[in-house]
DNA sequence: CGCGGCTGATTGACATGTCAATTATGTAGG
DNA sequence: CCTACATAATTGACATGTCAATCAGCCGCG
């Protein structure tokens, strides 16, 4: 627990072959689940992951509307990515856009009974999907560790993200899946 | 800190409210991860991420030169995939496409110069990167833990992916990042 | 040879992402 | 009021991914 890097310490060393290794398995691992529970999602329910993140939001906001712009923030995702993205789930009737009265500027996104059914069919088969490939593949510890992976990666992201707009917040900023 | 959940064990439960959040950080710091580095990579070389992984298989192989169906399983790519990849780095001039004298269906993958030097250019930028946002970022235990989680998750999903063709090789497939 | 099936690779259609404008509306200060 | 700037959201151009279809050259077998 104390030894952070027992030598070279001075210098702009480079990782080590085996920690190379590491950082391959780990990121590749990470990006295989995301796309096969991506995979499973699109064919048990004709969502993708982006779509199940705009209907989690929408189902548990107040009247199932959200402004454009709260949803963004709420997701974590680029306001031109969310535009788009509506785009498509309008056109597949998912969702509708309304105006604002408050502001007439904005917009609010509004679930429709269609894009309602489709989130409430598709949560349950893809929670399970998240217990079966995540959760009860790891032992307790593992869990834990999981966690405080997720969490010290975050911080380290936080303070030297600090670039683009990109993600990285302090807290945990939910995208897709729930 | 124990009871991993105390009751419903019997039936297919779904993941509680904690493991949940677990799962969410998890994901989403592993695509910050990515997308981070994605955009640093991008930013100091004019390389995605995509590119380096070419890029990388290319400078290795012998005569940096490889047919384009080896290069795809070695970075664990579809082929489509890369076929469409191949065509925006050749039109960047990084690299060529020959035909093979073995096989004239195929197609051999040539570094060119500048593909080599951008790749050069790259490398150390890109390690750097790696080694402040992963490796330097984790205590030795928590490096660890990671390689640990990785090969377990991907143990899994060897065994219950076997969906579509995608990822979730038994070993670690390299992919991009290096 | 010549058919049939496999393999290597590309293509087209379309979903998804990013970045840099652009449009239209709010808001503050003179 | 009116200009200057900030904000909400969309748009266009283009990079990247997936899937299914296609095209062409290999190979085995009668």
């Amino acid at each position: 627990m104390m030894q952070d890097t027992p030598r070279p310490r001075r210098a702009r060393r480079l990782p080590t072959t085996e920690e190379l290794r590491i950082w391959r398995d780990f990121i590749e691992t990470a990006e295989t689940l995301r796309s096969e529970l991506t995979a499973r999602l699109q064919s048990e329910s004709s969502l993708s992951s982006g779509d199940y993140a705009v209907l989690l939001a929408l189902s548990e906001a107040e009247g199932h509307r959200m402004r454009s712009s709260d949803l963004a923030s709420h997701i974590d995702w680029e306001r031109s990515r969310l535009s788009h993205h509506l785009g498509r789930m309008e056109r597949r009737d998912l969702i509708r856009r309304e105006e604002c009265a408050a502001d007439s500027r904005g917009a609010e996104i509004v679930l429709t009974p269609t894009g309602l059914q489709s989130f409430r069919q598709a949560t349950v088969p893809h929670l399970s999907a998240v217990r079966e490939l995540f959760v009860d593949a790891l032992t307790h510890e593992q869990l834990i560790a999981a966690g405080d992976l997720a969490a010290t990666l975050r911080a380290r992201l936080s303070v030297s993200g600090r670039r683009r707009g990109s993600a990285a917040q302090t807290k945990a900023a939910r995208s897709d899946d729930g």
